[in-house]
DNA sequence: CAACTTCTGTGCGATATCGCACCCAAGCTC
DNA sequence: GAGCTTGGGTGCGATATCGCACAGAAGTTG
């Protein structure tokens, strides 16, 4: 593994589209943390102490049933942030968050959330931008639990994770998704060689390779799409600002376009 | 069928839980209008111009495939508001929303609320908390959509409904429920014999009424109880404040409470 | 009351998924 | 490289739901 240079704030589209003044206001409480693969970042019944914004990890939102049973609503990345809960006004959420694919992300601790939010500035209208697009996330997830086949929601799934990051290599085994898509591990298995017959993916032992991204959105369900086109109009894509911010605590590293 | 007294505005549990001079603010500006069954009140595709509050009718949210299969993924009743999207910041979202269960409901129009929200008033913190509450109930479809049955579906459903009703009884066909969980009608036909057949419910050509609710309750998968135990947590029932609005426009009608 | 429409009940074969048991292959440890 | 652990592949019967076809029952219309 090679030295990786220190993730820079603005890797995450949020903080990315903030006016230099806010961002300069902010960008002192940022704390970066890494995120390790399969890492708990949040448990039903926990209150959250802090927003995060992931730069290059993905979080997957779980709601888990008394039987243990559970089921991923909701995919996060650095298109987001995680624990819209502390804008909303409520303590927490009954659901957990688990890291799916290592990396980072920038936190802002809860006061300065607080603070931020009495300010009725550009973060709080940010977060209800993404907030309305997590909401079709999670409706189109409840609509394609009921119509689509385990085929179609891997295939589903591993476009959610595809646009997150910024190769395509997955690190999950089949177990795992399992029990993000709500499914049987022999189920994964049966759909997971169906496409790598296809040669759209290639897995072995926890790491999967997308080799025809194309392909895998044909193969998918209608859910992706929807789900990536509202997005989209929330939260159109800026390029990222080449801001330096003049505080001397955050490290500026230009960085290729995620 | 009685001559019924116009619906009062603070019906809405929203709408009496804001604080007099907000109320005194908002009042006359509301617009009181008929949800009749089976309405649409909102399409993929258009733009919203009002907030709803509903005071006495059921307003059910579905996700509409390409195919025509659908899936009701949210509920909204006398707790709630419909039009979140107005403050998030979006035009609209890719669902439709078709009333469930006739009444009426007050509608603020989109310039009012903009002007509102800029206040970051009492009302944007209101709409916050219920929304978290929203997020929760469409997570939890989506749960419930993977893991359980017919049976628990329907129970979850009828409760979700009554919850919001004054009386026992549900104006809707099984082909209607069908469309509104995303099975079939003979699905939701021998779901509804069962229940039936336990002294739960009653039902005939389109009338449910719900004759135990307490069985209703054990007989539910635990996604009913989730959602409200939720919601009651974000959105604690203030009993309605008998606070007379010195407001011309708005007939005072001291109602029972709901 | 006859004809029609709407809503509900029933039967049946097809299919997807489940739960479980078991095996094999790849990588890790000592 | 022997033994262990982890991850993936396979087979099989059980079950829930589907799609479809059709019958009967309850209202509605003429």
């Amino acid at each position: 593994m090679s030295t990786k240079p220190k993730p820079h704030p603005q890797q995450n589209h949020l903080l990315a589209a903030l006016a230099p003044d806010v961002q300069a206001r902010l960008f002192p409480h940022l704390e970066l943390v890494p995120l390790p693969l399969r890492s708990l970042m949040y448990e039903s019944g926990r209150t959250m102490r802090h927003v995060y914004f992931p730069t290059d990890a993905i979080v997957s939102l779980q709601y888990i049933m008394e039987n243990g049973a559970s089921t991923a609503i909701l995919v996060v990345g650095n298109e987001g942030l995680l624990g819209i809960s502390l804008f909303m006004g409520g303590q927490g959420t009954p659901s957990r968050s688990i890291v799916q694919s290592a990396g980072h992300a920038y936190r802002l601790p809860r006061p300065m959330v607080k603070e931020e939010f009495n300010r009725h500035g550009q973060l709080l209208l940010l977060m209800l931008r993404y907030t309305q697009a997590l909401i079709t996330q999670v409706a189109q997830t409840a609509v394609c639990n009921r119509h689509h086949s385990i085929d179609q929601q891997l295939c589903r799934w591993l476009l959610l994770s595809m646009d997150r990051l910024s190769h395509n290599q997955l690190t999950m085994t089949q177990e795992f998704i399992g029990n993000m898509l709500g499914v049987r591990r022999e189920g994964v298995t049966q759909a997971a060689l169906k496409l790598q017959q296809l040669g759209v993916i290639s897995y072995s032992r926890g790491l999967i390779k997308v080799l025809d991204r194309d392909k895998l959105e044909t193969l998918s369900c209608e859910c992706y799409g929807v789900v990536k086109k509202e997005t989209e109009l929330l939260l159109p894509y800026l390029p990222q600002r080449q801001v330096i911010t003049n505080v001397a605590a955050i490290p500026v590293v230009k960085l290729p376009t995620v």
